[in-house]
DNA sequence: GTTCTTACA
DNA sequence: TGTAAGGA
């Protein structure tokens, strides 16, 4: 399909990019350096987006909005397999604050086993732990 | 006028 | 993250 060609089309300016966004430029920079978009360059250096990379940046700024730090949207964003579930376990929470108990222990298993493997999400679930132990 | 990189209150 | 400096 040829359509994927158009939506990785590098067709904005960061200006643009950030009315679309909301974000700041600043905000977009940091993204690219953290490896969550990868914007093309002009022989200028200038920063070309895509329509990919808007929606890319419209997506992290959303799971920012959630709570979700970097490494998170990082782990959602860029790990293929990870991603469903990684982002089902960070939203899921945030969604439905009257979870059930078993509910509660079963994601709280699954994220203690997450946190033994990947020390820095820590703060991913920190906010889930303290409903334990209150 | 806009964007770029680096660096620091 | 914001912002200033110095260039392109």
């Amino acid at each position: 399909m040829r359509d994927e060609i158009r939506r990785n089309m590098p067709l904005f300016s960061i200006g643009i990019v950030t009315k679309l966004t909301e974000l700041t430029p600043r905000q977009v920079r940091y993204y690219e350096q953290q490896e969550l978009i990868k914007p093309s360059r002009t022989s200028g250096n200038q920063r070309l987006f895509s329509f990919n990379d808007v929606d890319r940046l419209l997506h992290i700024k959303s799971l920012m909005e959630k709570g979700i730090n970097i490494a998170g949207v990082k782990e959602m964003l860029s790990g293929k397999k990870a991603e469903s579930e990684a982002q089902a376990a960070a939203t899921a929470p945030a969604q439905k604050p009257d979870m059930s108990d078993a509910e509660l222990r079963k994601l709280l298993k699954r994220q203690l086993t997450e946190l033994t493997a990947r020390p820095n999400q820590n703060h991913l679930i920190r906010g889930e732990l303290s409903r334990f132990f209150h």
